[in-house]
DNA sequence: ATCACGGTTTGCA
DNA sequence: CTAACGTGCAAACCGTGAT
């Protein structure tokens, strides 16, 4: 079961560095296809929050023309032409997946950051470089054996070149879902840059891309070979750092322990149109207790509260109506109670009838420490001693029983506004309940 | 003219 | 059967009032 790790070597000058980005493909559809065979080599979508839109493809949907994000509304018949699978989604499903990918992955190597659900940087740096294709494939097998699930492995001297490295371990066969930029002589790697659309760049977007190209940056090699300074005045600082970045200059350090939020926002958009204040102040307490939780699990306060709702801005027939608003505290807290009374206030000063509210949430914004306390002499943090058992109590219980075993009682019982998810699996590694029992 | 601020918009994944 | 378009975060931007 232990496979031999690499002894890194240090050498003094500063070493070529060598950043990995693992990547699941087509993570959702991938979930669902470990655990019901029947779906592989079927089209299959997975659905956002609400049965809203697409948000993971199989290949085969990717080849209909589905595009990320598309409503599901709007390629339902399409769906139903060419067979198209498409289930809720299961998030509890998949951040048990990504849980098990990303501790195989730290056992490749002691610097990790795991940059979302279903990707991670790996540092290896100073491992023998010619051997670090060997070592990506090694990875591959093992969480594919492990977990079911398939990986590709992009290689090169930063993290926005080994974005790019996994785009082409993806799209281009001949590298077999490993390519490492650093052990391609530089001229190919120019010419394969050359090839690679400038929108592939990790931080250019569908806005970025379109403005690039019309100054004549069409492709990777293009953007790479522009000069940093003069872009850093018509854009910004980020895209200096990403062309420099391209160069190999590393800009974007890996942050392997996740900075503290600055913000946290829950937010929830309705499965029916709510209209009443009743319905409203209970989604705006599960938010806050939601929101709340986080802010404690990265021992934080928070020193204002942000409540909004709104109604579709998508219903042309019906009266459009979105409001918000910051209620500062009067001390950091992270105390659930004192939270929630505090959007609830505000809520009522935002709440006209007669709408129909489509999505409500809440932020919590001014985010102190709780540890540093690097907090000025006028805004000290007073929890009381009481309060902080209390939450404290509160979150362990719900650790061991189970999410949202011990909540207010103002969130609500019935739900009736709560979000659809009309085909959502079972959740096979966290939920003995939903396992489907198979006999024979 | 410049700054700090807060609220809003933009952009990305 | 209806009607139906996500969420979370940071940074940039922008108007305003104070200095």
């Amino acid at each position: 079961m232990q496979t031999p790790l690499y002894i890194r070597s240090h050498s003094n000058s500063a070493p070529k560095r060598s950043i990995a980005l693992i990547d699941v493909n087509n993570f959702y559809v991938s979930c669902e296809r470990v655990f019901n065979p029947k779906l592989v080599g079927k089209p299959v979508v997975v659905l956002s929050n609400n049965d809203g839109c697409a948000v993971a493809r199989s290949n085969e949907v990717k080849a209909l023309g589905v595009g990320m994000g598309a409503p599901w509304f709007k390629f339902k018949d399409l769906a139903r032409q060419h067979g198209i699978i498409a289930l809720s989604s299961n998030y509890a499903l998949y951040a048990d997946m990504s849980n098990r990918v990303m501790s195989i992955l730290r056992q490749y190597s002691p610097d990790q950051e795991v940059y979302s659900i279903d990707e991670s940087f790996l540092d290896l740096t100073g491992f023998p470089s010619r051997d670090l294709i060997q070592y990506g494939q090694d990875m591959r097998q093992r969480i594919l054996k492990w977990t079911g699930l398939p990986v590709c492995v992009g290689i090169g001297s930063t993290k926005t070149l080994s974005k790019l490295a996994n785009h082409c371990a993806k799209k281009r066969p001949q590298f077999n879902s490993v390519c490492n930029f650093n052990t391609m002589p530089p001229r190919e790697l120019d010419d394969l840059l050359g090839q690679l659309d400038v929108g592939e760049i990790w931080g250019v977007g569908r806005k970025l891309a379109p403005k690039l190209q019309a100054l004549g940056f069409n492709t990777v090699l293009d953007l790479k070979r522009a000069d940093p300074e003069r872009l850093r005045q018509q854009f910004s600082v980020v895209m200096e750092k990403t062309i420099r970045e391209l160069n190999g200059t590393v800009c974007i350090e890996l942050e392997e322990i996740s900075p503290a939020k600055q913000q946290i926002i829950s937010s929830r958009s309705f499965g029916y149109p709510v209209c009443d204040y009743n319905s409203l102040a209970e989604s705006i307490t599960l938010y806050m207790s939601r929101a709340a939780v986080k802010l404690r699990k990265q021992q934080s306060f928070a020193g204002s509260v942000y409540v909004y709702i709104r109604t579709s801005p998508f219903k042309a027939d019906d009266p459009f109506y979105s409001n918000g608003m910051t209620i500062p505290m009067p001390s950091p807290t992270n105390d659930t109670r004192q939270l929630v009374k505090v959007a609830l206030w505000g809520l009522k000063q935002i709440y006209k009838p007669n709408y129909n509210y489509a999505k409500a949430g809440v932020m919590l914004g001014e985010i102190v420490s709780g540890q540093g306390m690097q907090i000025d002499l006028f805004s000290q943090v007073q929890t009381s001693p009481k309060s902080s058992a209390l939450m404290a109590a509160m979150d362990s219980i719900n650790r061991k029983m189970g999410k949202e075993s011990i909540k207010l009682a103002s969130e609500g019982f019935k739900r009736p506004w709560k979000m659809k998810q009309e085909s959502k699996s079972p959740s096979y590694t966290t939920k003995w309940e939903e396992v489907p029992l198979i006999l024979n």
